[in-house]
DNA sequence: ATCGATTGGTAAACTGTTTTAACAAGCTGG
DNA sequence: CCAGCTTGTTAAAACAGTTTACCAATCGAT
């Protein structure tokens, strides 16, 4: 069936003796053509095994079916479960829509030489999906005025307009901080992350409002960076508790940092929940795989990836409204939290 | 600096005063081209801000300066931090050279629409990396007669003929036992991984015979399949340890499988590495971020997609020699191993 | 002075589509 | 009976480069 050499459209067009726009129409279902010659012409497709170039495709017409995914310059960026459902979303949605999904790395290096808008000046990509961006990523205000799609995937800015589709991160760290109230939680320490995510400094806005609003004057020995990482997860619970022994719930940024925490307590040999409770955000699929099972805010990380995809593919194909969808997340408890212990007990 | 409207070959030969033909080659840096022409056009492409469009170049040349990354049709693929490390190596890899790189997935639909081949047929790309691939993927053998380059990451075949770049699991395994043996480990158990992975068979037929030459008969109950996931592995340690509690060692065929059993064991009250000594196979990430740290063995994996995105360029380019290559792997000896209890103890 | 080689450059063909303007044939209405 | 409208098809232009064959000018050697 299929041929030894590749089958161009003039040699289908030659073989069923009609033109090659013809053919082009064929293939694009175009309604100018007669019911007899698209069953004609598709037949003999169907029968070379003809399939169009997608190079001269898109060379000639306006798309190139590909999406961008950018993502940070960390190091081993992939290997984090966090970018993985988000662009599990990303590649399953763009599947589904006839899209390409290509990798790029943010580095140093890239933004220099203004490689993000020279994917789209060569033409690999019609828009971009940027994911773990934050205030420092000064290359996104290129993107402000419009002339080239890109959506930010879960984190916002207020400096520059940009589309985005987001987790409701003060929502989250909300319900965290009711529910740790509640079990009568006052000390309560904050496992940071990095200041210059937006959707950071809100869940850290609420973590002191809410202390606030609940009589507690929310003490500076209590807050510490963990850099996004078990590790760093690890030394600032370590830091919070020797600057205050009598914190009785942690509260992380992330699940690595929320499980570093776990980790450090559990060699430490303080309990957990009975003395200290700790609580993540994130809902990676295995913070329900350690001792105690982890506490924490799930993001619907695999819908927010391919939300934001289908939006990037609106605007590509001429939607002109802004992109600023907000999805919601809950609470999931397990293990890792339980009553304040009694003062003195 | 840069014009309003987009600029082609076509402008920059007109402005300068010579032919397309001539710009092209200033591009290419061919000899052909005088020092005083080549500077010439040379910084009027810099002026304007010219970049060539690389659907075109693509078109008329040989190469599109793409390659795909298939990974298996698992759900949340990305989101593993074994396929995380591969495709890290690839990215940086690739990006060196000077490519670009495409995510696919290994769908039902995507092999039945023979997609796998129209990725080539329609230029999309260049070649294909193939990650978490099994005796299953039948789509392979269409590789074997090397129409289109193709190299398996991490994994290699006796029955198709296909390049591959694969870490060392035979000398892992090895030095497993070897360990577990030499801390008087005897009744060891094996939490296995998919029978369809040759790598994962190799592990298995080492165990089996390190423990025969070690003068033990292996136990049809001290294996279990654990699915490569958290859950599976532990409710293989379950299993296993249910049918046979003399059972001191468990080793299992991936760090997630292991983090389950370990998990299982801790929920369990069974004290790791006093009572039950766990070994992993990957050293991912957080294996150093679990009570008690596992030991395990470190996969070279970042090198490997790194080696085999090389590998697969030189193909690309016409290398003629199979490629088949196996970087080694050692043991990271860590909490959770120690000398079995003594008999009766 | 003349032949042959070398150098630097160009016109034109080529890559494989989409799209537009034009056009022939058939049909309808006045 | 013919102007005007559909309907279906096509030639040709456009997309933006690379590559090849050829050509003019210069140079060295006889």
């Amino acid at each position: 069936m299929p041929e030894g050499k590749k089958v161009s459209m003039r040699e289908v067009a030659r073989l069923a003796k009609v033109s090659v726009a013809t053919v082009s129409m064929v293939l694009n279902d175009n309604p100018r053509i007669s019911r007899a010659t698209h069953m004609k012409v598709q037949r003999l497709i169907d029968r070379l095994g003809y399939r169009p170039n997608r190079l001269a495709q898109s060379l000639s017409g306006r798309y190139t079916q590909v999406l961008a995914v950018m993502l940070p310059a960390l190091r081993h960026a992939f290997a984090d479960a966090y970018f993985g459902e988000l662009i599990s979303g990303i590649c399953d949605r763009a599947g589904k829509m006839g899209y390409k999904v290509m990798l790029e790395q943010a580095k140093p290096e890239f933004v220099k030489e203004r490689q993000h808008i020279e994917i789209f000046e060569r033409r690999y990509v019609d828009g971009i999906l940027a994911l773990g961006c934050n205030d420092r990523h000064a290359w996104l205000k290129d993107f402000a005025e419009g002339k080239y799609p890109l959506i930010v995937v879960d984190n916002y800015f207020s400096q520059w307009n940009l589309d985005h589709v987001v987790c409701d991160y003060r929502s989250g760290a909300e319900q965290v901080m009711n529910y740790l109230l509640q079990l009568g939680h006052r000390r309560i320490g904050f496992v940071n992350a990095a200041q210059e995510i937006r959707t950071s400094r809100d869940v850290w806005d609420i973590y002191t409002s809410k202390l606030k609003s609940a009589g507690v004057d929310p003490q500076h020995g209590w807050v510490e960076d963990g850099q996004f990482t078990e590790e760093g997860g690890a030394r600032a619970a370590q830091a919070i508790l020797e600057r205050d022994p009598s914190v009785t719930a942690l509260f992380a940024g992330n699940d690595k940092m929320a499980l570093g925490a776990l980790h450090y307590l559990n060699v430490k040999n303080v309990n957990v929940p009975g003395q200290v409770s700790v609580v993540g955000f994130d809902d990676l699929r295995h913070a329900g795989f350690v001792t105690p099972t982890l506490t924490t805010v799930h993001l619907p990380l695999y819908e927010v990836g391919a939300m934001a995809c289908e939006r990037l593919i609106e605007r590509v194909h001429g939607r002109i409204e802004r992109v600023a969808e907000r999805l919601p997340v809950h609470l999931v408890m397990r293990e890792s939290t339980a009553m304040a212990p009694t003062v003195g007990a």
